[in-house]
DNA sequence: TTGTGTTTTACGACCTCC
DNA sequence: GGAGGTCGTAAAACACAA
C-alpha cells in the first residue's frame, strides 16, 4: 500500500483516492488480434489468441481519462455493465469490449477486497468495545464478590460470638428481630448482599472472580426477599459457556464467513 | 541502480443461470 | 451450450528504500 497514485476510489464509504499526476498515455490500447492490423506493434501480437503464451508483448496500463470513465460507469451502473453498455464504452474509450470486461471484473473484485477490510475494521471496533466492557464488568464482579466474602465472614464470625455467650439466637433470627447490638452495624444493604443467590457457572470464563462464596445463607431473612444478581445487558448463558468466542477471530476466519 | 513489494491488466479454470 | 460471473494467478508496470 506504499503507492500512492492509484487512481481508483471505491464505493459507497470507501476512502477516495485522488488521481496523480501519470506520464503520457500510450498511444496504443489495444493488445489483442481482432482489432490488430498491420501497424500493431510484434510485442503486442502475443497473448491474445494465442491463449497465455503471449510472450514479448507489453502491458499497456490504461489513460487517466479511460479510469475515470471506466469509475464513472462502474459507479453509475453499480458494477455490472450491459453488453451494449460495455461495447459503447469500450467504443468510446478505444478498447476492446473485453478488455472493458476484464477491468470490471477486476474493479469488482478490488472493491470486493476493500469492502472486506472495511467490514472487517468496523466488527474489529465492535469487538474491541464490547471486549473493553466485558473486562469492566468482570473488575466490577470480582469486587463484588470479594465484598459478599468479606461480609459473609463478618456474619460468621457474629454467629460464632452469640453463640459462645450462651444466647440461642442464630444470626438469621437476630438480623431479623433487630436486637442484637452487632447486627445493628450491618447496613441493610450489606445484610441483603449477603443473601444474593451467587450460583455461577463452572465454565464461566468471567475470571477467577466466579468463585462461589460458601456458606451464604441467611436462610430465614432470605426467603422474602431474595435477590439474583441481574446483568443490566442480560449476558445469555452461552456468554460463559463458550469462551472461545470471545477470542480475537483471526482475518482467515472472518474471510471465510464473508 | 537495483531489489522488493504493490498495483494493474489479462487470462484460464470453474461455476451459475437462462 | 453459451454468456457472463468469480477466483486464483502470471506478469508488466510502478513506487520506493537502500
Amino acid at each position: 500500500m506504499n503507492r500512492p497514485a492509484d487512481h481508483h476510489q471505491f464505493f459507497m464509504q470507501l476512502p477516495v483516492q485522488q488521481p496523480q499526476p501519470q506520464p503520457p498515455p500510450p498511444p496504443q490500447q489495444q493488445l489483442c488480434a481482432p482489432m490488430m492490423d498491420e501497424q500493431t506493434p510484434p510485442f503486442l501480437a502475443g497473448r491474445c489468441g494465442g491463449g497465455a503464451a503471449g510472450r514479448g508483448e507489453r502491458k499497456r496500463r490504461f489513460t487517466d481519462e479511460q479510469i475515470r470513465s471506466l469509475e464513472s460507469m462502474f459507479h453509475a451502473h453499480h458494477a455490472k455493465l450491459e453488453p451494449r453498455e460495455k461495447a459503447e464504452l469500450a467504443r468510446e474509450l478505444g478498447l476492446q469490449p473485453r478488455q472493458v470486461a476484464i477491468w470490471f471484473q477486476n474493479k469488482r473484485a478490488r472493491w470486493r477486497s476493500k469492502q472486506l477490510e472495511h467490514d472487517y475494521a468496523a466488527l474489529r471496533a465492535k469487538f474491541d468495545t464490547l471486549h473493553a466492557r466485558v473486562e469492566s464488568l468482570k473488575q466490577e464482579k470480582l469486587a463484588l464478590t470479594t465484598q459478599i466474602q468479606e461480609l459473609s465472614e463478618r456474619l460468621r464470625e457474629r454467629d460464632d460470638r452469640a453463640a459462645g455467650s450462651g444466647g440461642a439466637a442464630t444470626a438469621s433470627s437476630s438480623s431479623c428481630n433487630g436486637g442484637e447490638e452487632e447486627a445493628e452495624e450491618d447496613d441493610k444493604r450489606n445484610v441483603v448482599l449477603a443473601c444474593v443467590d451467587m450460583e455461577a457457572p463452572e465454565s464461566c470464563v468471567l475470571g477467577g472472580a466466579c468463585a462461589t462464596p460458601a456458606d451464604v445463607s441467611v436462610e430465614s431473612e432470605c426467603d422474602d426477599q431474595q435477590q439474583h444478581l441481574d446483568y443490566d445487558d442480560g449476558f445469555p448463558e452461552s456468554f460463559c459457556a463458550t469462551p472461545e468466542l470471545w477470542e480475537p477471530w483471526p482475518l482467515m476466519e472472518w474471510n471465510a464467513v464473508a
